[in-house]
DNA sequence: GTGAAAGCGCTAACAT
DNA sequence: ATGTTAGCGCTTTCAC
């Protein structure tokens, strides 16, 4: 069953040789325009596809690339991966996605076994958990092209993508500050996480420039990304119990937005909230607390050149030594 | 670059033919125990894999399954495949995920592209704007293994998984009307998708049996499935200008309360909204709608129900003729 | 218990 | 301009 033609049938049935076909079918010059035209016209009525994996074992090449991201039901996540396939599809890329759900176990066995199916490279954003790369540092020795994106790691060079997060951490903690908030706590993410070391850069400069002090007592880190809701509530908790509590708490990343608003309504469903704000690729933040404003990441765009660093790297003739680190600028989306 | 080892490798650095080396690593029982082991071990040490693609070109089965679902950034549907994957996984099949963005034209696209890799088999939710099935149809016809999930058709036989509708729309709308709400409307999704049928029935019935009437003038339909916010909000603006205003809004799904929560925001801030609730696998809406109750989809469960239906159909050795209709039971989640 | 040989569907030297 | 051959990495008859 599901047998479908291949191209000896076509060459068996016209007469000719599998390779004269292949070539027919490859448009190759050497080939008489009369014999192309009844190969491309039989393999169109008999709707003939190459078949990939003979394909692929032939060319030692899958034309399929590999994600891992931590989670995609994520609207950043969703909408790097929607503007990665724009450009794999157009390039003719199969996109295979994994999700690490931020736990560094799945990740090493879903990078695993992404490299076993011989993609022919790898889009990557490191899962919160992690902090041993051996198991990424491994492939890229054995020579598999890999792009990071948002999530990055200096362990080896290659090429990388991310958002300009301290500029975008400053600008929204300054509309903040200028909307008259004092007290501004900030709700990170992974400590070891590239993306939080530089939201957290922002954050303190922000503070610094305004002459307000930028304090450790008022950064929490979550451990898991969001991922275990207890974290985040233990975090909101110290928050709320301050001498001194927030009256703002801006929050890494959309995940933690969730988690923070759930935690504050669990914790003191009936008093007024330090206003949340922070990262975020979702609508649903601005329908939740109306009036702020919220750092928007170029997710789409991010996909499209991480995806296309990936290609450039897959098709390059010779081994690539010089490497390009793309830093995108995030977008303030303020409401009125 | 990034050549790995083969068993051919195997076969010459043990003076063994690569038949022997086969066998062993298949545990053969006509295989030497001594042998074997050297070949494992060897194998083991060299951290030997075999070649996906060559055995999917030899067996003919590409080990994959290809997913297609509206969009994964949608805890309903990301759910679903987290399912799915957790059987695949274990039983060593890969996952291809493509989204139709709940069009038409990309769906038919991408279940040509999941064709052409050859995938095993499909696990497919409808997109909400497919009326013809030609295309899926004619995979059918040809062999492939498909099973539907959530949003199923009927133009061919095979298994599905689905939730039950009906009956978690009447559950739900018994508890708006226990909580006294008189006129309760349904902003329900695209007509032609078996679960907007489905969730009407139970719409309707509910009210029947609470001797309430079930006007037509209270359901409006969103043809793109909420895609388009401008037809979310038309009927939003339909339900808030009636002379009959409606006290509460039964919402299809997600993506819609998401939308009509936006749409009731945006054109009548100041005012007190009707209840929205609905079908919800996320925790967000909680967070926006206290006090109300959802339903809640078995998702995780329908994704392993369904890998399991593909791959027993997959694996059959004889074409299957019975096909199962499996539903699931919804949950309606109450809060106080 | 092990090996030789054929073949999955395709391409690419190397003929002619 | 077309055909012959070999081979990508693997399994599986068929031999011995």
């Amino acid at each position: 069953m599901f047998k479908p033609i291949t191209l000896k049938d076509i060459a068996t049935a016209l007469d000719l040789s599998p390779s004269t076909v292949s070539r027919a079918l490859s448009d190759s010059y050497e080939i008489n325009t009369e014999t192309k035209k009844r190969v491309l016209d039989y393999a169109e009525e008999h709707n003939y596809k190459k078949n990939p994996i003979a394909l692929s074992l032939r060319k030692r090449r899958s034309y399929s690339v590999g994600i891992i991201v931590c989670e995609v039901a994520n609207n950043f996540f969703s909408q790097v991966i929607d503007g990665i396939e724009s450009i794999a599809y157009s390039k003719g890329y199969h996109v295979i996605i994994s999700q690490s759900h931020d736990s560094y176990e799945r990740e090493v066995v879903n990078i695993q076994h992404l490299a076993n199916r011989s993609v022919d490279g790898l889009l990557v954003s490191m899962s919160a958990e992690t902090k041993d790369f051996s198991h990424i540092l491994k492939l890229h020795k054995q020579g598999l092209p890999i792009v990071f994106f948002d999530r990055v790691i200096s362990a080896f060079d290659t090429h990388t993508v991310t958002s300009n997060n301290k500029k975008g951490t400053k600008d929204a903690m300054q509309a903040l500050i200028d909307k008259g908030f004092k007290r501004i706590a900030h709700l990170a993410n992974a400590p070891h996480l590239s993306i939080t070391k530089e939201r957290l850069e922002g954050y303190q400069e922000a503070l610094r420039v305004n002459n307000m002090e930028a304090k450790d007592s008022m950064v929490r880190y979550c451990h898991h990304g969001g991922r275990l809701q207890q974290e985040v509530e233990d975090a909101i908790k110290y928050f709320i119990s301050m001498d001194e509590k927030p009256d703002a708490i801006f929050v890494a990343s959309d995940r933690l937005s969730i988690g923070c608003l759930t935690a504050l309504k669990k914790l003191s469903p009936h008093q007024t909230h330090p206003a949340v704000t922070g990262f975020s690729n979702s609508d649903i933040l601005d329908l939740l607390q109306p009036g702020f404003s919220c750092v928007r990441q170029p997710a789409f765009e991010m996909g499209r050149v991480a995806m296309n660093m990936l290609v450039q790297l897959i098709e390059s003739k010779y081994p690539v030594t010089e490497f390009e680190s793309i830093v995108l600028d995030t977008e303030l989306i303020k409401q009125k």
